[in-house]
This record gives C-alpha cells, sequence and structure tokens, in this order.
DNA sequence: TCTGGGGTCCTAGGACCC
DNA sequence: TCTGGGGTCCTAGGACCC
C-alpha cells in the first residue's frame, strides 16, 4: 500500500492565536508577538508575525527594534504561553482523530505529522483529507493552519512549507516525482539543514537539494563527513523512520535568561547576583508548579561581544531545594565569568529532572 | 542591523568502574 | 609492569528548531 504522511503546520501560530482567539478585534491587522519596542529601543526579537504585519517585511525572529522601523503602526502583543499551550493540545487531539492508530507525532508546539496510509482509502484523495483535517481546525480552534502530504515525513515537512498560509501540498508518490521536487530547493529547506551546513556547502559550490542528488556519498564525504549518508537520503527524498507517537510531552530542562536593557559592568556584582537569585527564583516556582526535581544546574553568560559561554554542574541526588539552586548558580557564576567583560546576557539552566513523587512531596512537606 | 527565550539532540573527551 | 574493551556519567560545546 502507497505510504502517507501528512505534516500540519499552523500559520504564525502564536500571532494567530492572538488575533482569532484571545483579540478578535486584532484579525486584519499587523500584529507581532513580542516584547514592546519601546518605540525602537526594545532589546528582543519578533516570536511571531501575522500575515499582514509580514506584508511589511517582518519576520519571526527579526529584532523588534527592526520590526518598529518597518511598521510603527503595527500591534506588539507580549503573549501569554499558557494560551499557545491550550490551543496546541486542542490541534494536537484533532489530528489524532486522523492518523492511523490515533497516533501524533509531535514536532512542536505548532507542528505534527500523523500517518495517513489507511486513513486516506476513506477519502477520494489525499487531497480531500488534507482539506477536511484543515477546515475540522478552522473551525474548532479558529486557527488557520496548512498541510504537506508525501510518502515520508521529511518530504511532508518540506512539502508544507512551500505553500502557506492554509495550503494543501502534495508531494509524490513516485520516488521521481520526490526529486523532481526536491531538486531546486535550496539546500536549507531540509528539516536539519542549518546556515553553518549551507555555509559548508557552499564553499563548495552547492546550493541546491539537486546537486546533492548529482553526488554520491562518497564525493560527500570531503565536506559533510559522517553527516554524508544523512544528507543524501535527505536530499533524495528516503526516509524509512516509522512514525512513532510521542505522547505526552516529557519536559527535560527548564530554564530562564534575562538580556539586560544595557550590557552590565563587570564590577557591577551585586547587581549581577541579584539577578541571578532573582532567575533562580522564577526557575524555582516552575519547578514547584511542575512537582519537578532537578539534578543539574547550568549557567549562562552572554557578553557584550556576543560570546557565549555554560558551565554546569550537576547534584548527586534530585532535589527542589531552591537556596541550593541559588547556592549552586551562584558559585558558579563566580568561578567562571570573564571579570574582564560586559554582560549581556544570564540565564539558568535546570536539567537531569525527576518527578517529584507523592512520597517524596509528603517527606518534604514534614 | 543586531542578534530573545524556550527548547532538543548529538558529539567527544575524561573519569571511573568492571 | 603493562595492559584490553565496554559501559556510564559528567561536562562543554555545537547545531538546529520554533
Amino acid at each position: 500500500m502507497q505510504r502517507w504522511i501528512m505534516h500540519i503546520d499552523m500559520d504564525a501560530f502564536f500571532a494567530s492565536v492572538e488575533q482569532y482567539r484571545i483579540h478578535p478585534e486584532l484579525a486584519g491587522l499587523p500584529v507581532c508577538v513580542g516584547h514592546d519596542p519601546k518605540k525602537g529601543a526594545g532589546r528582543g526579537v519578533v516570536r511571531a508575525a501575522s500575515y499582514e504585519a509580514r506584508a511589511f517585511g517582518i519576520s519571526s525572529g527579526m529584532p523588534v527594534s527592526k520590526a518598529y522601523r518597518l511598521c510603527p503602526d503595527a500591534v506588539f502583543v507580549d503573549g501569554d504561553f499558557s494560551n499557545y499551550v491550550e490551543a496546541s493540545q486542542e490541534f494536537m487531539d484533532i489530528l489524532s482523530r486522523y492518523g492511523d492508530g490515533g497516533r501524533v507525532r509531535r514536532a512542536s508546539i505548532d507542528e505534527a505529522y500523523i500517518e495517513v496510509t489507511g486513513g486516506v482509502q476513506q477519502f477520494p484523495s489525499p487531497l480531500s483529507m488534507a482539506r477536511e483535517i484543515q477546515r475540522s481546525v478552522r473551525q474548532e480552534t479558529f486557527l488557520p493552519c496548512s498541510i504537506g502530504i508525501a510518502p515520508n515525513m521529511s518530504v511532508a515537512k518540506v512539502a508544507t512549507g512551500t505553500k502557506k498560509p492554509l495550503g494543501t501540498t502534495l508531494v509524490g508518490p513516485r520516488p521521481e516525482d520526490v526529486k523532481r521536487f526536491l531538486a531546486p530547493l535550496n539546500v536549507q529547506a531540509l528539516n536539519g539543514v542549518g546556515t553553518k551546513t549551507a555555509d559548508r556547502l557552499e564553499r563548495h559550490g552547492i546550493k541546491t537539494i539537486g546537486q546533492i542528488q548529482s553526488m554520491t556519498v562518497a564525493e560527500l564525504w570531503p565536506i559533510m563527513g559522517r553527516g554524508s549518508v544523512w544528507l543524501f537520503r535527505r536530499a533524495n527524498g528516503i526516509d524509512d523512520r516509522p512514525l512513532i507517537d510521542n505522547g505526552p510531552r516529557i519536559r527535560k530542562s527548564i530554564s530562564k535568561d534575562r538580556t539586560f536593557i544595557e550590557d552590565v559592568e563587570p564590577d557591577a556584582v551585586g547587581y549581577l547576583h541579584e539577578t541571578i537569585r532573582s532567575i533562580c527564583n522564577t526557575i524555582r516556582e516552575r519547578l514547584l508548579s511542575k512537582s519537578l526535581k532537578y539534578r543539574t544546574v547550568t549557567v549562562k553568560i552572554r557578553y557584550g561581544d556576543y560570546s557565549t559561554i555554560q558551565r554546569s554542574k550537576s547534584i548527586p541526588v534530585a532535589t527542589d531545594d531552591g537556596s541550593l539552586l541559588e547556592r549552586v548558580a551562584l558559585e558558579i557564576f563566580n568561578r567562571s565569568r570573564n571579570k574582564n567583560k560586559h554582560i549581556r546576557l544570564l540565564g539558568v539552566k535546570v536539567s537531569s529532572l525527576e518527578e517529584s513523587t507523592a512520597q517524596a512531596a509528603v517527606t518534604d512537606f514534614f
């Protein structure tokens, strides 16, 4: 039987939640989710831009100061993340009705894969099934999404990106159809190829996926080393990973960063320490609210020149002790930082998380 | 023109143990 | 006195993603 995978991706997710679920009065307006640009002086980037905002050249990841210059009339919303989590859950629940075996592979808060090899038999065509899913998502969550359909996950993801918003794109099923679809695209269209890999390939004159298709693994090896096989297969649309439901989200780490409004002088020790304490306190609250313990503490320091270090320390037994977190973080900071450099950002992360069991909670209580 | 904040996964070396 | 190979944990860093 012909295998079909769908990749479903919400369009301008955070911005759409603001426009269609939280602030309906913003529908049709240029909306940016991100920190207040403070008339161009704010630090921070756009986390999502509505399609109306994109018409002004604004895109996600762009500094809010630049977005403000491009469109001073845009509405900037510093959204509440829990609204996005809620919308995401509704979205994933809808997808589980359509995926074979109810399976959904969540890729991030706003995108997922489902296998529809079996389910598609109930529809005139894969595309008509995709359109029905799109309608269900729109009706039940009020949010727009785009869908890519292909014989495997890797190609389905690339397909989705070619037509947005509210696009449905089918690629395949024949391998030659898949290869022809991929050939003209930039290498960065492949999920897993970022700027570093793209730069490396370009230094060898490789810009398109088609150019990789015309090479052998052996020819790729001097450029990509052990990544050659992976890249060769993705470029040729080969991906036989089974679609496995990744279940409820299991958090691996909790982190909090703070970028200073202005870089902080290295001798402002009291202020730097106070910042770390404050970040630790936020993390402690999040640990408590999720009943989690940590075993590893990592401190991140970004200097004025944007160079960044991370230093970590593990303790033998998981704990939710907030004052220990503070002590460990301060100790790491004091011994790791370069005392001659201005500091742009400080961050603290806890990982090696474990659930606080009911038993442990009782023990702590007494 | 300046680059957030939240994550995940992978690699690789050293310590340590068997 | 010199010596293996495997496994796991810790740490640091890199790359990538949304």
